[in-house]
DNA sequence: GCATTGACGAAGG
DNA sequence: CCCTTCGCCAATG
């Protein structure tokens, strides 16, 4: 179950690890195969639009989370796979998202346009 | 506690 | 059309 909003505005009574990080994995778990989104994206359906950078940072401690989150299906709004230095290796990134069926070329998604799956839109349904 | 940084994004020059 | 600046908010020095 995804909680829409978490912003420090309201305090939520979380168990324990509960935050603006764990909305993040799991919108982007929800990312259906062969398609991508953007931080941006992200940020719009947590409700922090403005805060895209917030989302970014949350994928920086996305590592060691449970389910492994398929950050690689998360790039910016220009479709450029910017935090593939953030991975294992530089390359993990876009092999990834080549096994997700992805054309990557030149650390942008080809077809990002089509291939742009966007929570605020396919999650409010 | 202020200054800098960041896996971003929009706007301005 | 490319480059710079600003905003956003949390973390880190």
């Amino acid at each position: 179950m995804i909680n829409k909003i978490s912003s420090s505005k309201e305090k939520i009574k979380t168990p324990k690890e509960y935050s603006f990080f764990t909305d993040v994995y799991d919108v982007v778990r929800q990312i259906p195969k062969g398609k991508v989104t953007s931080y941006g994206a992200i940020a719009n359906y947590l409700g922090t639009k403005l805060s895209a950078r917030m989302v970014g940072w949350a994928m920086n401690a996305a590592h060691g989370a449970k389910p492994k989150v398929p950050a690689q299906r998360v790039v910016n709004r220009n479709g450029m796979l910017t935090g593939k230095f953030h991975f294992e290796t530089p390359t993990k990134m876009e092999e990834l998202l080549k096994k997700d069926g992805v054309t990557v070329r030149k650390d942008t998604v080809i077809d990002f346009k089509t291939r742009f799956w966007d929570p605020a839109t396919e999650l409010s349904l």
